[in-house]
DNA sequence: AAAGATTGACTAATCAATCTTG
DNA sequence: CAAGATTGATTAGTCAATCTTT
């Protein structure tokens, strides 16, 4: 259990760091910067599925964020062309900028507070190996 | 970036698989249980403040995680006698079992969702040292 | 004034119920 | 009936204002 604990402060640590640093020079905090980060990836067909999945949380706090990306104009829907159920989310020109200039800022927050460390490239594959076995069923049911 | 989103999304996947099995054992949440575990440590004697920097949430987070132990029956708060801002708070009975039949349950699923790897030693070490670095104020402020 | 804590207004997550389309 | 998404009720976090004691 230290190793759980070890891990989830330095996350919260490091979220709140770099989520300070974006707020103070007027970005947008971390927590919409990642949401941003995986529409853009999508390239314009991202869903709220994808939200989910990619960030980790259930499909109505998925839907309530694109929601709220919509009010502040980082993003839009449009109909899905093939799927009446569903839409497609694409980054507005704001939401582009909004990210672009996010991700530099947090990369630089990142540089600066992981340095060029071993540690990190480590624990960055370490990590995958973990994610793929935690991800591949192996979870206890009870 | 690609280590922090990794980082993140196993922090998530981990906390909710020890979540689920935890509460569909009857017992209570990880949320419930790492202030359990941090008061227990304290042996009686932990404050607001304790859980406020052992769990990395703000001062009135932790106030308010205060009340909910006492409403549940699992901690009390008993006036500080050195200092009259101040209480002292205690694992109840109920608290001390729930912590012990909790965190039995929880070492279990980490054993097996995370295995015997090596790779759980080496993040852990890793995750050490960075959050050494962190705390020690190198954090950019713009 | 600084430190410890509490409280109220606000934000964003969860779950469950529901609606629509496949 | 499955899959995709939305919405309402509840929960727990943040920040800021405040109060008491040091």
């Amino acid at each position: 259990m230290n190793f759980f604990e070890t891990l989830v402060r330095f996350q919260t640590d490091l979220w709140n760091a770099v989520d300070r640093v974006l707020i103070d020079s007027d970005q947008v905090g971390i927590a919409i910067l990642q949401p941003l980060r995986v529409l853009n990836r999508h390239n314009g067909t991202g869903r709220v599925h994808d939200l989910s999945v990619e960030l980790s949380i259930t499909i109505g706090a998925a839907s309530k964020l694109a929601d709220r990306l919509e009010r502040d104009g980082l993003a839009a829907r449009r109909p899905h062309p093939e799927d009446r159920r569903s839409s497609l989310i694409a980054l507005t020109e704001l939401g582009k900028q909004a990210r672009s200039q996010g991700e530099k800022i947090a990369r630089r927050v990142m540089a600066d507070v992981l340095g060029d460390d071993d540690d990190v490239a480590v624990v960055g594959a370490a990590l995958e190996r973990l994610q793929s076995r935690l991800q591949s069923g192996l979870v206890v049911t009870a």
